[in-house]
DNA sequence: CGCACCACAATTTTT
DNA sequence: TTGTGGTGCG
């Protein structure tokens, strides 16, 4: 280019544009000011990878291209490229908007934008901060996970490959009870053929984009008996959830995918609508939404990834590495930016992390550093057993909030949901707050399952898996060898369950509950009658009522009951927040949002509780205090991946996402001897511990093995031992009680090192130990073990 | 048809 | 150890 006032002009722009975004660091700057073509951001953990996306659209939505490019205004004049340069981060300065104004080059509209992650919350996360920084404009911005936005142009264009604009989404245990269903009407052994196994292969198949007919196909050339059978259970679990109008998660990405690939049109009118293509977490992308990334992308080539190869821990789901560790193959004009410079961590915790993760192979290879101080180093505790694992856990926490700390700063990390018993248990005994993220999720449980599957069927009554799970449910004598009957006829000439059951008088075969049946389908029809005109929250009062689904729960008259009870009448909450927060909210519009919505979405952080979770479920997060238990081999890394390096390479990962979830104090803790699905076991400290630098590792034993060296022998697995020998704390009642632990009695003032003075309000004998009732001094009342809160209290004296 | 009892298996799971 | 799914009986 001339060396002119025009060149002036791009650059003085540049930085002018760069000054704009002074709170970034240069790296940082360079990602937002990359505009054009293809990007690849390496981002570390915690290295304010969130903050550059939004200055990244900040930028587009304000300044368009203009970072990016040689283009100008015509007519520059030397004033324009002074005020640019003068101006430069002067925002306070009444002129800066003209400056702006000036600098801005083709301004994108935010519909033109879509960024794509992974959860609903860093959606969710996104759009709140666009809006906090942009104002209104960002709503037309689509920011959302790789399935809502299939969704969304499913719900335009499904009809052309034949699904209802109304599908119904599966979820994974959907997926499962149907698989179930197919092998039972197939006669597969499903110990052959286990559901979740074929289910997996299918995954794969659609993954690779391969039809179940080509399945076959390729089956059949192979000669694979066990190929063949599968295929044929994938043609019919196609087949089932066709015609049910249902799209299973993987279905919601092949046939948006497919729609873009088939119809010209379709893809033309996408293409053409977003110029501007962001996807977050692209090393956990499997291969169709890579496909389906690039497809969008294919309009304008303006596509920009963001992900750590480090960080990739959802290999076993599909997300292939090869995508983001490819990426400069693909896009032969691409230009790369690394983001290393961490703002979260503490030296010994980053020190740590990586040197752990430079054990792996397969990497792009970056290290992460900090301006942060060291801090302190990393502490392993070396436990006898898990419950001095657990008592480790709560000490720390007691002893930190003691000295001014909140329970919300700890997060527990583990490897397996399993795991969290012990600790709940010894919280539980503390007083400890605590939150469980994942595990069984609200939408999972049974009672709300049940209800969402009224709400669908009333949406769309061709669903027959919901149906069947509603059809007797509660009991209205309608039983299995009625609906088997009913299916059959259904099978038979070709029509949907609830068709034949609308018409159930018509079939001598179904006599035996004809009647019940019709009943139940008039009073489905009423009910979707009454959903044309009423609002979501009152037709599910309405269903709930008009089904006795709450009056069967209420009259049972259990503790479990109760809670399921409870639970249903929780779904009204979300459908009624659901409602506050959608304008035009329809019944549809809500099973949508409740079909892609998870736990870790509702995590909100402002309650003041421990936190605990697996490590997966930990990435994206951070805390200052963090645990990770169970620092074990064949805990962490599991048995299944000792042996696999590939798996052991993943695992690492996983470690890595863990160590940098800390802020300022990491603890890991291992057990000589843990019980775990009633086996006892004992086992050496987890490979990646001796990966740490000693100099980040303080090590605390307080009972070093007297012998060492002795061998492998000492680590095998050893059989249950119902009657082991227990810690003291935990000693069944004909123990003595050590002499030092006090006695508290009711009306004691005491002591505790965590929640300050209180007074016993109330004790109850429990075979040996004892529960204390005790009101602390603007806490509040705290349900605390004797035996295991007594060591953080002491009698106070008056 | 509903309930109770017993065998069996149990990484991780953003959607 | 825990939860779940299948079978057999009342």
């Amino acid at each position: 280019m001339k060396n002119t006032i025009e060149s002036e002009f791009v650059s003085a722009r540049r930085r002018f544009i760069r000054a704009h975004f002074p709170r970034l660091n240069d790296m940082q700057q360079e990602a937002v000011l990359a505009t054009e073509g293809p990007l690849l951001l390496l981002a570390g953990a915690g290295s304010g990878k969130t903050t550059v996306l939004i200055s990244r659209i900040a930028n587009l939505l304000q300044f368009g291209c203009a970072s990016d490019t040689d283009e100008t205004p015509e007519h520059i004049t030397q004033e324009d490229v002074d005020l640019l340069n003068r101006l430069a981060g002067q925002k306070n300065d009444p002129d800066y908007p003209t400056a702006c104004a000036l600098a801005a080059w083709k301004r994108v509209d935010p519909w033109r934008i879509i960024a794509i992650t992974f959860t609903n919350k860093a959606a969710g996360e996104m759009k709140d901060r666009l809006e906090m920084q942009l104002g209104p404009a960002a709503a037309d911005l689509w920011a959302s996970t790789f399935h809502s936005a299939c969704v969304r142009i499913l719900r335009r264009d499904a009809e052309r490959l034949g699904y209802p604009s109304s599908f119904t989404i599966y979820d994974t245990t959907d997926s499962q009870s149907v698989m179930k269903h197919i092998l039972k009407d197939f006669n597969v052994d499903d110990k052959m053929f286990p559901h979740r196994m074929v289910l997996a292969e299918i995954s794969r198949a659609k993954d690779a984009g391969i039809t179940p007919e080509q399945y076959l196909q390729q089956a059949a050339k192979s000669g694979d008996i066990r190929k063949k059978k599968i295929g044929e259970l994938y043609q019919e679990y196609w087949k089932r959830l066709y015609s049910a109008g249902a799209m299973d998660f993987d279905d919601l990405i092949y046939n948006t995918v497919r729609l873009l690939d088939e119809f010209d049109d379709v893809r033309d009118y996408w293409q053409h609508k977003f110029r501007y293509v962001l996807i977050d977490e692209y090393q956990d992308t499997n291969h169709l939404q890579y496909r389906l990334a690039a497809l969008l992308a294919d309009g304008w080539g303006n596509i920009c990834v963001v992900g750590d190869d480090d960080q990739s821990i959802y290999k076993f789901r599909g997300a292939t590495i090869e995508n983001i560790l490819s990426f400069e193959e693909q896009y032969k004009n691409a230009r790369t930016i690394r983001l290393e410079q961490n703002y979260r961590s503490t030296g010994h915790v980053l020190n740590a992390a990586n040197h752990v993760i430079a054990n792996n192979e397969g990497r792009k290879g970056k290290t992460l550093w900090t301006k942060a101080e060291l801090g302190d180093p990393l502490t392993l505790f070396v436990a006898d057993n898990e419950h001095s694992e657990a008592q480790f856990v709560a000490a720390r926490i007691l002893e930190a909030r003691g000295a001014g700390a909140n329970f919300r700063d700890h997060a527990i990390l583990y490897r397996m949901n399993a795991q969290s018993n012990t600790l709940e248990y010894m919280f539980k005994r503390n007083g400890i707050p605590y939150r469980i993220i994942g595990g069984t999720r609200f939408f999972d449980r049974a009672e709300v399952k049940d209800v969402l599957a009224y709400l669908c069927v009333v949406q769309y009554p061709e669903d027959d898996l919901r149906l069947l799970r509603i059809l007797n449910n509660p009991p209205r004598g309608i039983g299995a060898k009625s609906v088997e009957a009913a299916q059959q006829i259904a099978q038979e000439i070709g029509v949907s369950l609830y068709n034949v059951l609308s018409r159930a008088d018509e079939f001598p075969a179904l006599q035996r509950a004809g009647t019940r049946m019709r009943q139940f389908v008039i009073q489905m029809d009423e009910l979707r009658e009454a959903a044309k005109t009423m609002p979501p929250d009152e037709l599910y009062d309405l269903l709930l009522e008009k089904t006795g689904y709450l009056r069967m729960l209420q009259e049972k008259n259990t503790q479990e009951d109760t809670a399921r009870a409870e639970n249903v009448q929780e779904l009204r909450t979300n459908i009624v927040n659901y409602m506050q927060e959608n304008e035009a909210a329809t019944l549809a519009g809500f099973l949508d949002e409740v079909a892609l919505y998870t736990d870790i979405d509702s995590y909100d952080r402002s309650a003041d509780c421990v936190t605990m979770m697996t490590m997966h479920a930990a990435k994206g997060l951070e805390f200052p205090t963090v645990f990770l238990v169970g620092c074990e081999e064949g805990i962490f890394p599991g048995t299944r991946v000792i042996g696999e390096p590939e798996e052991m390479e993943e695992e690492r990962r996983l470690c890595y996402v863990a160590l940098t979830r800390a802020k300022t104090r990491l603890y890991l803790t291992c057990a000589r001897q843990r019980m775990l699905f009633g086996r006892t076991t004992a086992n050496l400290r987890s490979r990646f511990v001796d990966e740490i630098p000693e100099e980040d590792l303080q090590v605390i034993d307080p009972r070093p093995a007297p012998r060492q060296g002795s061998g492998f022998g000492d680590h095998r697995q050893t059989p249950a031992r119902p009657s082991a020998p227990r810690r003291p704390s935990f000693t069944p009642p004909s123990a003595s009680k050590p002499a030092s632990e006090p006695s508290f009695r009711l009306g004691d003032r005491v002591r505790h090192r965590a929640f300050g003075l209180g007074e016993i309000t109330k004790v109850t004998p429990m075979g040996g130990d004892a529960l204390l009732e005790v009101t602390f001094e603007g806490v509040g009342l705290k349900r605390l073990m004797l035996r295991a809160a007594g060591r953080f209290m002491t009698k106070a004296e008056d």
